[in-house]
DNA sequence: TCTGGGGTCCTAGGACCC
DNA sequence: TCTGGGGTCCTAGGACCC
């Protein structure tokens, strides 16, 4: 008998992309200082700006002359041999790569190339997930070009052209299989896989190349003597669930065996806005309260401007405070409207701060303000009518 | 020489209501 | 009066990601 081909039209095969920016704020401000390309270099800090001198050369920081707090967001691929990389603190980097260039960060630089290159990527294919600043996820499922490696050159070649930057992209069944794709070829990577591809291509990968398993859950697994995707998907699935509770070791079990049905999700509001500052030095709350009281004042500000820019309000204001032994604690209160304006979201805030129990100095202080109600609820309660009053016993008690 | 700043999502307990 | 659930909201902390 022949094969029954009556059966209802297959589900078309899911064709997902993951595009990651190659080193990307080093990479735009070597576009910037092109004397600086082949040197290690690394991204991070509150350091100087590099001089141009008289003479047309450059004066920057090294590592080695830095001091301070910070860490590294970026570094080269030259840097990176010595061992160097994003998250490490300046410091630390600072002894394994002293002669290595440090420029401080430049977010409206960098979010001004983000735009470019996925501009330049919605020109191709216009089913698009942001995930930050640097990378994306593509539907390619219905794109008229059924050819898998062609079409991701054509997307590198147009990134390229609209920054004069370089990316690496994976296509794969889904978002999972996608995004550590997207890492196995780079830089300038492109790879394709397929599902018969996991065994080979996947399993002899560490563990926390899976989006989703970080530094706990990878020193949970190691435990079990658990290091790669292949020993996860081959796992004991109730010695599993014993150490991460059922929800966790199932998801495990799936995306170890390159199992993932997430949708690509193209827009998504904001849930939540926060601004936070670690300070040059830890302060002490009586010692440096008027200090303490501008930075508040300053996040409270900032946030709201952030608020209104994107115009929406928020019901819950939240505070955070990071002490010197790195102890980190939050409070926050709802309010029964929400609000966007600056003096509400101050007392809201000193609301919380007199909550937290000011038992050591302070490194970090931060702002946030969540529940948002989206745009375009113009005013509909009285704003003016606050449920929490501002009064002498309860301002400026604290900061 | 420790450890930035912006987010999301999950869990878990308690309050409160039906 | 006691017992019990379910549902929702609020709060705090933590894991994780870029």
């Amino acid at each position: 008998m022949r094969e029954c081909t009556t059966s209802a039209p297959a589900t078309p095969r899911r064709r997902i992309a993951h595009l990651d920016m190659d080193a990307f704020f080093a990479s735009v401000e070597l576009l910037r200082y092109p004397e600086l390309r082949g040197l290690p270099v690394v991204i991070g800090g509150r350091g100087q700006t590099p001089e141009r001198l008289p003479d047309g050369s450059l004066r920057c920081l090294r590592l080695r002359d830095y001091v301070g707090r910070g860490v590294l967001t970026t570094s080269t691929y030259e840097a990176r041999q010595y061992g160097v990389f994003s998250a490490m603190g300046i410091m630390r980097a600072a002894q394994l790569a002293p002669d290595a260039v440090l420029l401080p960060t430049d977010p409206p630089v960098y979010r001004e190339y983000s735009q470019r290159f996925k501009a330049a990527v919605a020109r191709v294919a216009d089913q698009i997930e942001d995930r930050g600043i640097d990378e994306i996820y593509i539907d390619l499922t219905r794109h008229p070009d059924p050819d898998d490696a062609r079409l991701a050159q054509r997307l590198k070649d147009a990134v390229r052209a609209a920054t004069g930057l370089s990316c690496s992209i994976a296509i794969a069944p889904n978002k999972l299989l996608a995004k550590i794709g997207s890492e196995l070829d780079k830089p300038d990577g492109l790879t394709l896989l397929t599902m018969a591809d996991v065994p080979t291509r996947i399993w002899p990968l560490a563990v926390n190349k899976i989006n989703g398993i970080g530094p706990k859950a990878t020193l949970t697994l190691q435990q079990l003597d658990i290091h790669t995707i292949g020993q996860l998907a081959h796992a004991d699935p109730a010695q599993l669930q014993a150490a991460f509770g059922l929800s966790y070791a199932s998801w495990l079990t799936q995306v170890s065996q390159g199992r993932d049905e997430r949708p690509v999700t193209r827009v998504s509001a904001p849930k939540s806005v926060s601004r936070e500052t670690t300070f040059a030095s830890d302060l002490h709350v009586v010692r440096d309260r008027a200090q303490l009281s501008q930075i508040l004042v300053d996040l409270c500000e900032q946030v709201a401007g952030d608020l209104q820019r994107k115009h929406c309000k928020g019901r819950t204001i939240g505070v955070k405070l990071r002490f010197e032994d790195f102890r980190t604690v939050t409070r926050d209160h709802t309010l029964s409207c929400a609000t966007d304006a600056p003096q509400d979201i101050l007392h809201a805030a000193r609301l919380c701060l007199k909550r937290i129990a000011m038992t050591r100095r302070i490194r970090l202080l931060g702002v946030r303000v969540g529940k948002l109600d989206g745009d375009a609820k113009e005013d509909i309660g009285p704003t003016t009518r606050r449920p929490d009053t501002p009064t002498a016993a309860t301002t400026g008690l604290l900061f």
